[in-house]
DNA sequence: GAATCATATTCCTCCGCAGGGATATGGTTG
DNA sequence: CAACCATATCCCTGCGGAGGAATATGATTC
């Protein structure tokens, strides 16, 4: 019975801001870490947490790249957890919160243009901290 | 920022499978607490206290009929509360657990026909307890 | 009004998570 | 290798929810 159930743990995973404002700025590329800071404006202990809760039960996947951690939605998601993470987008369409993060993120986004993956280069740019 | 989640406290009602089942079963119309019990096997206590919690947050409405209690979705959910119940709905789809409450109380059906609204008369059937 | 039924609530224990400070780890640079 | 950066982990506290047994409540029937 509680094999089935992987969509219980999606649940879980959303169930709490942070996680969901991780996974609703992540919808919009792959980022890393100081920069979830930046958007998000949280303590690092926290993103670094929450992003270690998602990583440990399959909602975003990471890779190493010199001294940052880039996060990304996994390549393959389940159906399920596909349909909520459309939902999650959809919900978050006229969501203040969510849509204050998509600012913070856009005015960070020049920024990264010229750097790696995630934005991340070999000088990390001081809004970072 | 805690004030425009209405979103989370969605979600964390959904993060229980229990709560889950019940709000699934719920999408083929009323039900009351005894066929609750008959259709998840479940104790009255687990499903009364979990469709207490769903209450109070909202995700489901009740009237007393009798001695029968009649649980159903609300009449007007939120945009956030249509959009994720469609979701569990489609999720629901190829997920056993929720397949098995659907035959359970399917077979359930026909003694309700007959009866109020939930299928609770003055007679309650057998296979409520 | 006493017995009975359907449901709700109370009390308890256990567990897991949120948050934060401090510290550890892994990688890079000079 | 020393200093530094980005990120992760550890330790602690507090809280809320899950589960179950027992009991309370509200309604019905005879």
């Amino acid at each position: 019975m509680v094999a089935a159930m992987e969509l219980v743990q999606i649940y879980e995973c959303l169930c709490d801001v942070t996680r969901l404002r991780l996974l609703h700025v992540l919808a919009q590329g792959p980022l890393c870490v100081c920069h979830f800071q930046a958007v998000l404006g949280e303590p690092q202990v926290k993103i670094s947490k929450h992003l270690a809760y998602l990583r440990e039960r399959g909602l975003v996947e990471c890779e190493r790249e010199g001294n940052w951690v880039i996060y990304e939605l996994p390549a393959k998601p389940s159906r399920e957890l596909r349909a909520n993470l459309a939902c999650l987008q959809d919900c978050g369409r006229e969501n203040p919160v969510f849509q204050r993060d998509l600012a913070r993120l856009k005015r960070l986004a020049p920024k990264l243009a010229d750097r790696g993956p995630c934005g991340c280069g070999p000088v990390p740019a001081k809004t970072a901290r």
